[in-house]
RNA sequence: GCGGACGUGGCGGAACCGGUAGACGCAGCGGACUUAAAAUCCGCUGGGGGAGACCUCGUGCGGGUUCGAGUCCCGCCGUCCGCACCA
């Protein structure tokens, strides 16, 4: 009668190899099925799989393993994002080299993904750093380069001089480099580029198709994409103020409403003109100087004073000849932005007002905010940045500030100065090219060579892959690659002389780009891509993965399918039509009385009268901190082995889903691992005595269903649509919720049914238990198979078909209303379906509850809203 | 500074298009079974009042719209996130 423990330790190893050995979730690029493309963002093998891996990749295969039972051909591959700096930096620690590391790890990494039970296609799996896989992208740099999307330009990087690399800006920490502690330069190094600028416009019109995708996304991609139109302006200058006859100065504004409350022109330290100006004046070229100090440090810029200085320069002011503005250099005005030069309108931006006050420029307002006396508008420490009707500017006067720039555009495009029109209107783009240079061994070589001849050659296709030497040593600082003996030395493709190879590899971010494509095809050695199997999975349907891809990865992806379009690599400019950015797993941190962290694992918690308190296994007490995304350097991590050791996966599945909605952050905290193994122990119980009620095939479909049996299979029924629909959603707590309450619903209904003499209520049980089964398959499978093999059914769970809801069980025949008197609830009223509203209103109008609220007085009025509610009106 | 999201029991959260607030789970309390414990099962569990049927207050705070507001509008307060001298 009792049925043992289940043992998740025995049963999940077994229904891995039973999947795999049949094979059942490789996909199959010619099956004629409607296809369903569920992707999660694929991991850096750093060794170890951690909570968020499990949230993740637990999400994405409660989606495949559906989309699959309901008939869907499901592309679910999984493959590692290998190159980058870790490995390099295991090589100079542990002198191993990055291959072998990374390898191992892939190879460590696969183990405890495969005992996750996910549905994934291992026959698909790629590694970025593999041969096979980079060879590919190196021809998509080669076709992106003829098709003009590629060039090489200078640029400023982050330069750490002991160790001789290129730093990311989140290397730098307070000016040195986050491993070396070096003052980190700034250095101009001719650099790589994908023309991601090219697609700014597209790119930012095309996320409003992207509907499936969360708001704050888009919006954060589009402000960083930043999109704003202003009007370039070229002011004359005074020739006998400028260094050498300088002629010219031309700004970019978005304000050019303002143009008559000009103050100042403000230089920054890079711009031309500010460097040959300082070549006259050693004050100001110390000035610069100091600006470039502040520099690297965001905190520094972030707090940095506005500071300027007046170089002499004299400009004239567009509308008026004799009007003359003092040319600055200041350290706020970029250079990478617009032309590096700007007019300031302190009365209406904060930063020219706060540099006005500081050396006595004035200001004048030009707009009036509507309703105000403009002889009383003035401007002290705030700047007046809204709306509002122009003043104090001549021709502008009385229009509003759209009208204003209008007019101001108008005139100044049809105003020539020396050939061209003094204003230009323009659309500026804060987004950048995107720089793919990196000075590193581990990453994918960017296919050229440097010909003293013919200058910059790309390699050959035939030639490619160009492959990373496996000779090399990090007993050095700098790029292994350029100090290696023979790699670099080569010979001009189009001369044939001697040449040098670039030694500079791509950025991590290219080999993320493309790869959701590449597992369309992993196979074809010929290209990137085999058109017919791209175009009929793409785009991926379901994308899920972290919030702190929401910029970076996700635009260059979106840059990258394009450009793979512009290259016939690809028929779609958007690769994923669907995404989900999940929540962070959270865990409370404990520090020891030493003030330093201790792990979870090595804390007891006791509840003492309701509080909670912590202490190490020798006694020392423990302070609990708060709840903190789970990190190494808070210790508050959990290790997903230990946990799928002790409870198994479908434990660790189950717990990732409950509770939390799926973008919200999840606390993981000991007492729910617990519960969620109580659960799947109650739900093997309920299925071993279910299936004991009634086993399978000894019951015919009953014709009549009783009172009890009908209700049962009301609640199985909606629950399989609920549960259906919720997925659909990516809701999986409220999934977790359903099935519990089903769980609960059979539970009850045992005992009874199994007495009873009717086959109906067995019959209805026994449904029940199937479905019930089928509805957690997706999110623990291993559990499910054992149940569903428990409950005699033929093949297995994972390939039976989702069961059809029998929508008249969805409907009821009498429906319960609440009843309000004046929006307070006095009672229930239950009427047949069909009610018509006087009806409902009759009965709720007798219930002693309503009479006696409304003692004796006749009601104004009732309302009824069907299906949903009455409320009487006293 | 700019932009965005979110505030519901002791906790995680549910509540569709404005219609019974607190589903489901955790924790807690009481009971059954047991020599005992574990496991399991049953019941209770927002605050205040009442022996009880019930009454009353209650979704961050203050207003408003509505027959009816957690949900809509206005104004605050708080928390979190993104961007940040972008002209």
């Amino acid at each position: 009668m009792t049925a043992e423990r289940y043992n998740a330790r025995v049963a999940e190893p077994r229904w891995q190899q039973v999947w795999d050995e049949k094979g059942i979730f490789a996909s199959k690029n010619d099956d004629p099925r409607p296809k369903y493309y569920v992707l999660e963002m694929f991991p850096y093998p750093s060794g170890r799989i951690h909570m968020g891996h499990v949230r993740n990749y637990t999400m994405g295969d409660v989606v495949a393993r559906y989309k699959r039972a309901k008939g869907f051909r499901v592309l679910h591959p999984m493959g590692w994002d290998a190159f980058g700096m870790p490995a390099e930096n295991a090589a100079m620690a542990n002198k191993v080299h990055p291959r072998e590391w990374t390898y191992a790890n892939i190879a460590a990494m696969k183990a405890q993904l495969k005992s996750m039970g996910l549905s994934l296609d291992w026959a698909r799996e790629v590694a970025t750093c593999d041969p096979s896989y980079y060879k590919h992208q190196q021809r998509m740099f080669l076709d992106f380069l003829a098709a003009g999307l590629v060039e090489r330009k200078q640029s400023k990087v982050n330069w750490d001089p002991v160790d001789q690399t290129v730093l990311a800006n989140e290397q730098v920490i307070d000016g040195r480099g986050w491993r070396s502690g070096a003052l980190v330069e700034q250095r101009e190094l001719t650099q790589w580029f994908f023309k991601i600028t090219k697609y700014s416009q597209e790119l930012l019109s095309a996320l409003d198709t992207l509907d499936r995708w969360p708001e704050k996304v888009r919006l954060m991609q589009k402000n960083w994409i930043g999109r704003s139109e202003g009007l370039h302006v070229r002011f004359a200058l005074d020739p006998a103020t400028t260094p050498n006859g300088e002629s010219e100065l031309e700004i970019f504004t978005t304000r050019h409403d303002t143009l008559f409350g000009a103050k100042f022109m403000g230089l920054s330290p890079d711009h031309p003109l500010a460097k040959a100006a300082a070549e006259k004046n050693p004050a100001l070229k110390a000035f610069i100087a100091e600006c470039k100090k502040v520099g690297t440090a965001q905190e520094a810029i972030d707090k940095a004073e506005k500071r300027g200085f007046d170089t002499g320069i004299r400009a004239i002011h567009p509308f008026d000849p004799s009007w003359r503005l003092p040319v600055y250099v200041a350290n706020f005005v970029l250079m990478e932005y617009g032309t590096g030069a700007i007019f300031g309108c302190p009365a209406h931006d904060q930063r020219d007002l706060d540099f006005v006050n500081k050396y006595g420029l004035g200001n004048t307002p030009v707009v009036c905010p509507e309703g105000q006396d403009p002889k009383m508008f003035v401007v002290g420490d705030e700047a007046f940045v809204g709306d509002g009707r122009m003043i104090n500017s001549r021709f502008l006067d009385g229009m509003t500030f759209a009208e204003a720039q209008e007019e101001v555009a108008k005139r100044l495009e049809g105003t020539v100065r020396g050939n061209a029109p003094v204003g230009r209107r323009e659309v500026m783009y804060r987004l950048r090219d995107w720089g793919i240079s990196r000075q590193r061994y581990w990453g994918c070589p960017i296919p050229v060579v440097h010909c003293r001849t013919c200058g910059v050659q790309p390699v050959p296709a035939a030639d490619l892959p160009v492959t990373l030497p496996d000779d090399i040593t990090f007993d050095r600082p700098g790029n292994p690659l350029d100090r290696h003996p023979t790699w670099k030395h080569t010979t001009c493709p189009k001369c044939g002389g001697k040449a040098v190879r670039e030694t500079d590899t791509m950025d991590t971010f290219v080999d993320s780009s493309w790869y959701f494509v590449r597992f369309t095809d992993p196979w074809i050695e010929t290209a990137p891509t085999d058109r017919p199997a791209a175009d009929s999975w793409l785009p991926v349907d379901q994308y899920i993965g972290g919030i702190e891809h929401a910029i970076l990865h996700l635009l260059y992806s979106r840059f990258f399918t394009r450009a793979m379009k512009a290259t016939g690599h690809v028929g779609i400019e958007e690769p994923f039509a669907g995404l989900f950015t999940q929540g962070m797993v959270v865990h409370e941190t404990y520090k020891g009385t030493d003030g330093h962290w201790v792990m979870p694992a090595e804390v007891t918690i006791e509840t003492v009268e309701g509080k909670r308190t912590a202490k190490l296994s020798d006694g020392t007490p423990v302070e609990i901190g708060p709840v903190e995304k789970m990190s190494k350097s808070k210790k508050n991590t959990i290790d997903p082995d230990e946990i799928i050791k002790t409870y198994g996966a479908d434990v660790a599945r189950w717990f990732m889903l409950s509770d939390s909605p799926p973008e919200r952050d999840i606390e993981w905290t000991e007492e729910g691992v617990q519960a969620r193994w109580t659960f799947v122990q109650r739900l093997w119980r309920i299925v071993n005595e279910a299936a004991e009620v009634a086993s399978a095939g000894d019951l015919p479909r009953p014709a009549f269903f009783g009172e009890p049996a009908l209700a049962l299979r009301k609640a199985t029924h909606q629950a399989l649509s609920r549960v259906s629909d919720d997925i659909e959603k990516l809701r999986f707590n409220r999934c977790v919720a359903h099935i519990y309450e089903l769980a609960n619903a059979v539970q009850a209904s045992l005992a009874a049914a199994g007495a009873s003499p009717d086959q109906d209520y067995r019959w209805a049980v026994r449904e029940c238990a199937e479905i019930l089964v089928q509805l957690f398959h997706p999110m623990m499978p291993h559990l499910a198979e054992e149940c569903w093999e428990v409950l005699g059914q033929p093949g297995l769970v994972a390939e039976a078909a989702w069961p059809e809801v029998e929508a008249d069980l969805l409907v009821e025949d009498t429906i319960t209303l609440p009843v309000q008197v004046n929006g307070k609830k006095r009672g229930d009223v239950t009427v047949p379906r069909t009610a018509g509203k006087a009806e409902v209103e009759a009965a709720a109008l007798a219930l002693d509850a309503v009479q006696k609220a409304l003692d004796g007085k006749l009601p104004k009025k009732v309302i009824v809203v069907p299906n949903r509610i009455v409320n009487v009106v006293a």
